[in-house]
DNA sequence: TATAGACCTTCCCATCATGGTAAGGTCAAG
DNA sequence: CTTGACCTTACCATGATGGGAAGGTCTATA
């Protein structure tokens, strides 16, 4: 199996399996005479491993933590269900602040007009709308 | 004003103010014969609006578009507001992609104990679970 | 006036995961 | 033997940001 019949098998495309390859989150396969690279079919089981982790956002450097968490046969499901719950935590501290974002801008969208005419809140709001943006003193060095 | 009393005055990193100006979203400002920046309160005011619509999450992009809008004091807020609404679009399919990921992941996660036995619901869902990822016949030449 | 040191300049590199391209070698079917 | 699908490595780009090096400028103070 060269390597476009492992990235057709994963779901994950040449160039990425070379990647992976070098970073170290997969083994460097045998090579024929030619230089191809080898797989194996347990290589591509590898790669649909991660190319779900992917799927669900995981960053590379969990999924590493997940593949030495799945070749060794006796870790405890407790250290899986770690990498995970931090996972959702990351997404879901990550949700929220778009959330507020929208909530935000929606706030300040909902009360321009949206018509031919110029006067806009957004755009006053991004402006600052009359806060104290005047010059400032010149910076003094500090001590000395 | 040098670049560092802007930075302090906009909240944007005197790197960042260099960046901006390169890719043309803030004009190159007058220099001293020494070379040092010189930033007015007028740029500053520029780079007030430039952070508080990064705050809001727009990107460069859409944030050089704000900047013309802002400065044709002749724009139809119409304009204004289809801006923010495609960015509140944007951010709100991301939004609905994270929640999927986070309830699938969850669902999973809530089917592992946890404890310190190896047998691991996430790892195994990872894993395809007997999915047929067995070896496939050798990649088919395509015609010719 | 000389020095210290805070400040500025440009240039290059790194991030993270991915895609693109180019130049060149390999392989199998016709 | 030719064709062309496939492989190799090496480099560049993304978006927005930070880090650092090497070197020049400015000003307060000894």
């Amino acid at each position: 199996m060269q390597i476009g019949d492992a990235a057709d098998a994963s779901g994950i495309s040449a160039k990425m399996i070379r990647y992976y390859e070098e970073i170290g989150l997969i083994p460097s396969p045998k090579r024929r005479d030619s230089g191809y690279r080898v797989y194996e079919s347990s290589d591509v089981h590898r790669l649909r491993f991660i190319q779900r982790a992917r799927e669900l956002g995981f960053p590379v450097e969990r999924i590493r933590e997940l593949l030495q968490l799945w070749n060794d046969r006796k870790r405890p499901s407790r250290e899986v269900k770690r990498v995970a719950l931090e996972h959702i935590a990351n997404m879901e501290a990550q949700i929220r602040r778009m959330r507020d974002l929208v909530g935000t801008l929606r706030h300040f969208a909902d009360a321009c007009e949206g018509d031919s005419r110029p006067h806009c809140p957004i755009l006053d709001e991004l402006a600052g709308d009359g806060a104290d943006v005047e010059a400032r003193p010149q910076r003094r060095r500090l001590r000395h």
